[in-house]
DNA sequence: CTGAAAGCGCTTACAG
DNA sequence: CTGAAAGCGCTTACAG
């Protein structure tokens, strides 16, 4: 009960309860064979002490823990979105969550940063882990699951109908007249950016619109990553009429950027994002994106990890959730069109 | 090296390098008094196998563990900026973080909560914790910092200057000629809540205007809970002409539920809130708000509690961070004093 | 119905 | 420079 005290521990229980500590591991476990003038004389120890099991010593003796992992290298809208779909779907369920992050690599993009987390947790103190936005491949002794994994990657994974979302947005573009359209890419070696550019170029092709690589910017989903790429495309004298940003951090940037310029969107400039987080509807115009729900991400993926946790899984190695174009104010046909 | 073997211990390094587990200990731990050759046998070893060493077992045997835990009970954009604001702080610190989320509790503010969650990390997981918005008090074995601590709290904490922060914002609503001005509360049980509303009642009586109780509303911060109270308060022949919300998300809400009724704002209604989170600048109109730097919060405690920690604090056991009003188009003077 | 003993994967005196 | 043994706080056969 001390304030400060080393922590109580079975032991202790035991002793003040005149049993031994097996006896006060079934109470504790409720485990059958115990009598209940026993099971009283423990109760009451327990509660007399404040004792709490240790999380750590039961790992280490079971084989399970009934505690998932998530493994992330930031905190950013997107994970906070993640997290709120993976706890509803933790929500009574009995399993519960931590969350582990690496102040070393906090904020960046060290390889291996995934495998290295996931080891810490994998040993005995979870049963599954859910990996976000890892950058490469994963090996681990529990099941995994990846948010938006590496391209090519082979672990179970959720993540959204990326090409088809960024297929849409250019198709759009292309329907109000653009056809200098520029691209800010995200994270290279995510599938989740490779596919956003694929579908960008798919759209080009398939409207007849070469390819210009010059209109191609390498980005990194960070907000602060988008203004350089987006001023050194807005300074060109042959600017892009429209900008298309592989998430919503970076176009609302591009948008600042833009304001900055004293260009107007949507009359000199157009511009669409990806993701559809809450300040994108509340922006000046509202932002063009393509809503990929995260939220859902994040509950699809832990529904998954349950099952694989607990044998039940038979559905695909990999969920794809689908995206829907959501246009607001900040595209408008080009001047030239008009 | 096998995807989904289990998970290599110490002993496989050993049994390979043909060293005890003692030896491959130091070599982990970088101790003194082992000899190159076994050095590189050793790590050699650990490369192929893709040896992590099990974090549960460590902190079992140690007595320390440079890792610092974190409880909260759920993840709103609050919770978010206070991530970031910890994980700046520990940056590069040497110092990791586990969060802990118990499914069961989610979104839900059941009794001492976060004594249950304190106790699963504080076994010997963690050197010291941080616990979000506890609602009672906490007891430990181990160092807490806790952020915005419940009424009447022992623990050391940090929180805003929540009183002087609501005071100002009633202040500019009383300047603007508002004398009807309802408040929406936030969870009674926490000191800021409670800080806010004595604040709110201060400047009215101050001003010589007496306090409604039936304009005093109790919410719980969820912006959801806001909803029927705002509905209520603006239900009322006698409605007010300003609301003040004991926090942005209920602010927000009840500007969504304003234009609902077809008030306009600030116009039919003023609207006030407390914290400034990102969507207050983007709403429209921009809300009227106190800026309490919920991301400083963070990296405040994180650096208390890593001084607490390593032994080395002598502030004061409470720290108080400035607020400050911002002032945007969401109040303006009542029609009737125009 | 109850307890002594082994062991989960590590680290740390201690002995050599 | 190296290793055998004890022990961190639990749980689980096993024996009684």
């Amino acid at each position: 009960m001390a304030l400060g005290g080393s922590p109580v521990t079975m032991s202790d229980v035991a002793r003040l309860a005149g049993v031994s500590t097996t006896t006060v591991s079934r109470v504790v476990n409720g485990r059958y064979g115990v009598s209940a003038h026993t099971i009283a004389q423990v109760r009451s120890a327990i509660e007399r002490l404040g004792y709490e099991s240790s999380l750590v010593a039961t790992s280490l003796r079971r084989s399970r823990t009934d505690v998932l992992g998530l493994v992330t290298h930031s905190f950013q809208s997107y994970t906070a979105e993640v997290l709120k779909g993976v706890m509803d779907a933790l929500s009574r369920s009995g399993l519960d969550l931590i969350i582990y992050a690496d102040s070393d690599l906090y904020g960046t993009y060290a390889e291996g940063w995934e495998q290295r987390h996931l080891a810490r947790l994998a040993g005995t103190l979870t049963d599954g882990c859910i990996v976000v936005t890892p950058s490469g491949e994963i090996r681990s002794g529990i099941p995994v699951v990846a948010i938006d994994p590496a391209k090519d990657s082979q672990v179970p994974s959720v993540t959204a109908a990326n090409f088809e979302g960024a297929t849409a947005v250019v198709e759009h573009l292309l329907g109000l007249g653009h056809r200098r359209i520029a691209f800010i890419a995200g994270r290279a070696e995510l599938a989740a950016s490779w596919s956003r550019e694929e579908g960008y170029r798919k759209a080009l092709a398939r409207a007849g619109v070469p390819a210009d690589p010059s209109l191609i910017a390498q980005g990194d989903f960070n907000p602060d990553s988008a203004a350089p790429l987006a001023r050194a495309l807005l300074a060109r004298p042959d600017r892009p009429t429209a900008i298309f940003a592989a998430n919503d951090g970076m176009a609302l940037k591009t948008l600042e950027v833009a304001k900055e310029l004293g260009l107007s969107v949507p009359g000199d400039l157009s511009i669409a994002g990806f993701d559809d987080i809450p300040e994108s509807a509340l922006a000046q115009p509202g932002l063009t994106t393509v809503d990929q729900s995260v939220y859902r991400l994040g509950l699809e993926a832990a529904r998954m990890l349950k099952a694989l946790v607990r044998g039940g899984w038979d559905g695909p190695g990999q969920i794809v959730l689908p995206t829907r174009l959501i246009v607001r104010g900040s595209t408008a046909p080009p001047r030239s069109a008009m």
